[in-house]
DNA sequence: TAGATTGTTAATCGATTAACAATC
DNA sequence: TAGATTGTTAATCGATTAACAATC
């Protein structure tokens, strides 16, 4: 299964919320590719490595496929996050309102400096790193987000890794180096306004070629 | 030309800076490929899409390659850029280190929340969106970063656009729609955590499957 | 039944990688 | 020259999309 196809269920879920909340109760892999712009035979296949949970000839019921896709993506239930580091980032981060949303609740917060533990980031009081291990077991924190400066990201990882989490999302600006079993996402500032900036420099020549 | 090209050629030009300040300064791709992960393969074909940049028999020269990547990534100059929300994730944004190591330079933030108008986030002053016009053409602005809430960001991108910026980076957790000429980057939160949270769910029968 | 739409196979498309001639 | 490494072509691999039989 390509590793698209995960990025693309959560967003046929969004859609179907969406077409839930307007009342729309049915719904044909036509429509929704309409609404999202994805190719309805992708959608399709996506929907075919899990399991079938169409009617041929009807299409499909809203709330029971997005149901599904919930289930396949383990969000039939809450995870705990930690979020690592309490500045500005962190802070954003944990006052995102998007998380409780999609039922990622954030249960902790640490930091390295000492002179922030017992403060608050939102509603969730500041923890100093030393306790990484004790926290994470005691509250059942399975997804930790990185949001530390790029020095100091890959002590953190290893403290998290130690701590037994198994998946990270990783903001800081620096390259990870995790053991295998766990699953690491980075999100590059950086490599994202390169990609603008590419685009900005060159578009004009691109479409020359195109034209030509 | 694939896109995940561009993507590549930041990573290319990261481990190559890292090589000039070790003092090394011939590389083959074979050795790149080790530090980066990436195939010396298609790091020489990535290469191959914009022109012959080594020396057979020998290598590259890092800082010429550098400099080469960096030209074509359009990053041989600097970029202003405007981010848009001066709240937690607009000041993360602003007071963010690997912005201005890449040569971006925060030139304007905006909030639509006027009691917020003339305070400073970081060193820059926050300007009202009726500004928006204004300061992007005196400042010339031309990469913006939307960092509102997602109930407002449509509103936003219809500005940016509309202020003449072809170039947007959306943190918010939206669908936009802008015209074509519009490039459109997004960075999903949850889009990240769903990927964790179906790896965290389905880890055990994949590795089933995978023994099988 | 006729029309519609799924689930899935087969075809296409595109991206990655291997292989190797060119050449330093 | 012999060894090394590029630049590029050809082969492979994987993902997307078209097509259609199954069936509601």
């Amino acid at each position: 299964m390509p590793a698209a196809t995960i990025s693309r269920l959560s967003i046929y879920s969004r859609c179907l919320a969406q077409l839930e909340i307007s009342g729309i109760d049915t719904i044909s892999s036509h429509e929704l590719a309409d609404r999202t712009g994805i190719n309805p035979a992708q959608m399709r296949k996506d929907l075919s490595y899990f399991g079938q949970f169409g009617k041929r000839g009807v299409g499909y019921k809203t709330s029971e496929l997005n149901k599904n896709i919930l289930k396949i993506l383990g969000l039939d239930h809450e995870w705990k996050v930690a979020i690592v580091g309490a500045g500005n980032l962190g802070s954003a981060l944990s006052g995102y309102r998007g998380l409780k949303e999609h039922r990622f609740i954030v249960s902790a917060v640490f930091d390295s400096d000492k002179s922030k533990t017992g403060r608050y980031c939102g509603t969730v009081r500041v923890s100093s790193m030393d306790e990484v291990k004790d926290v994470v077991a005691r509250e059942g924190i399975e997804i930790a987000i990185i949001a530390v400066p790029a020095e100091a990201a890959h002590w953190v990882a290893n403290q998290l890794v130690a701590a037994g989490l198994k998946a990270i999302l990783n903001f800081a600006p620096a390259t990870l180096i995790v053991p295998e079993d766990v699953k690491l996402r980075n999100v590059d500032l950086s490599i994202e306004l390169e990609n603008l900036s590419y685009f900005l420099t060159n578009k004009d020549r691109e479409a020359t070629v195109e034209n030509a």
